[in-house]
DNA sequence: TAGTGGTCTAGACCACGTC
DNA sequence: ACGTGGTCTAGACCACTAC
């Protein structure tokens, strides 16, 4: 009694089975052929099925190596908070965005070059006219046992380049920002953008998730503590069913006790 | 020269389109039969396309209407902070949910009943079995000249609930947490939780929004101010593509200046 | 080269909004 | 009742991975 379309339904009863546990995460599912002869449905009404699986996170299809349930949903989500903390180098930073107890790497390469800035927010956000020259730092980082968590590009305005530009140390250590605060702008303050939006198919690519699957983006900008204004701007990208955000919410002084106390 | 296949080619020739102006927000693209001569392409071919488009935020289509361009993608997303004022009640509240200048009311009618509370995630953040009795205030809100911007439900702990229960005052007002703070939970705090998720098919239907279109579900969790134990948890629910989130990191005591003043 | 998912077509029928 | 988007099928072919 199907009460959605066919490939809804069908789609229902694959996640249901997916959250049964029917298939541990990172194995595979039958093939699209296989669900078309138990479902009774033609084989493109499946493959419509796995698309709104994907989009929701449940499962990874490739081409020429199949249908891979995903761990993403399965897991706990990563809390992500908004404390700046000193790491265990003591003159480095550990942003929310690498809190955890797992200790984080670098998958692949970093790539650490000047380049020119074309994309005109983050041109905006950097204070920079579009099509500037700055240093940027690309690096995909996160815990050592599983496949990529996070994209994480740096634009650095041109006025610090010259200082960090040797800088390579492993990714959560903040050795550049230490530079940089140590160069005449301590203390950096930090403000976050943060939305979410469908992955490019690079990103989806390098993530290892679905080109629909939404991806939570976030914006970090550092602005200088003798200035204000910014010297460093941050661009994160991390599959949406992954993390989490919690933010304590401030009171502006305004909002005190509204009535007399009775003394 | 695709180097997509056909009908992410044809979603980027459309999108393209509507970039560049061709059809203003609101009104109707051709029809699908319309585009699949166009491009010489299949009708079903074409459909896919806008499945696209409507998954990226651009256009929403709908059986027996049409295909609409949308709003969302081509104006300013809202900013969303992390500071709770007083409005002009003077006892209630501005939460960041509501910032901006326009004037918010509420799309329909508002929900003020008791109800069971299943979802065991909210009940473990309210601090309530699953299934227990408690009230529950559902509203949809927006600014007054636009479609429905967000849903917004709130559970308020049995402890509580009949302090608030005929409260029904407009949707920014915040008395009923007035009420709940004069009770003896002065001051409440404030603590919320982010994520991105696609919406349920009702969701869609109330914010107007294609289901594969993602959304923003922020949790708040309210709690009192003399036990530290929490009294509400209100849901809000938004399109992904009209809010981004602002948010000030702050920094941990001990992440002070890690070198000696030259004095 | 084999196997798997991805896409496309033509045609049919369904579902929803509007008149 | 009509017009529109939504779905489904059978069959074909393409694209990518793994061997």
């Amino acid at each position: 009694m199907p009460v959605h379309s066919r490939y809804l339904d069908i789609a229902g009863k694959i996640r249901t089975r997916i959250e049964a546990g029917e298939w541990e995460p990172g194995a595979r599912l039958p093939r699209l052929d296989d669900f078309a002869a138990e479902y009774g449905a033609n084989r493109d009404t499946v493959a419509r099925a796995i698309a709104v699986l994907e989009a929701e996170g449940y499962v990874w299809a490739v081409q020429g190596r199949g249908i891979a349930v995903r761990y993403g949903t399965m897991r706990p989500r990563r809390p992500r908070g908004d404390l700046v903390k000193r790491n265990e180098h003591a003159t480095g930073y550990s942003f929310p965005s690498a809190s955890g107890q797992e200790v984080w790497v670098r998958h692949g390469a970093a790539i650490n070059a000047p380049a020119r800035l074309d994309d005109p927010r983050i041109a905006k956000l950097l204070g920079v006219e579009p099509g500037a020259q700055v240093l940027r730092r690309f690096r995909v980082t996160g815990p050592a046992s599983e496949a990529p968590f996070q994209i994480n590009i740096s634009w650095i305005h041109p006025r610090v380049a010259d200082i960090v530009a040797d800088v390579d140390a492993d990714p959560a250590a903040g050795e550049w920002l230490y530079r940089i605060e140590r160069a005449g702008h301590w203390p950096i303050s930090w403000m976050e953008i943060h939305r979410a939006r469908v992955p490019s198919k690079e990103e989806a690519d390098v993530l290892g998730i679905p080109a629909s699957l939404p991806v939570l983006e976030i914006v970090r900008v550092g602005s200088s503590g003798s200035d204000g204004k910014p010297v460093e701007v941050t661009e994160f990208v991390v599959a949406s069913d992954r993390v989490e955000t919690v933010h304590v919410l401030h009171r502006d002084p305004g909002a005190q006790q509204p009535w007399a106390d009775p003394v």
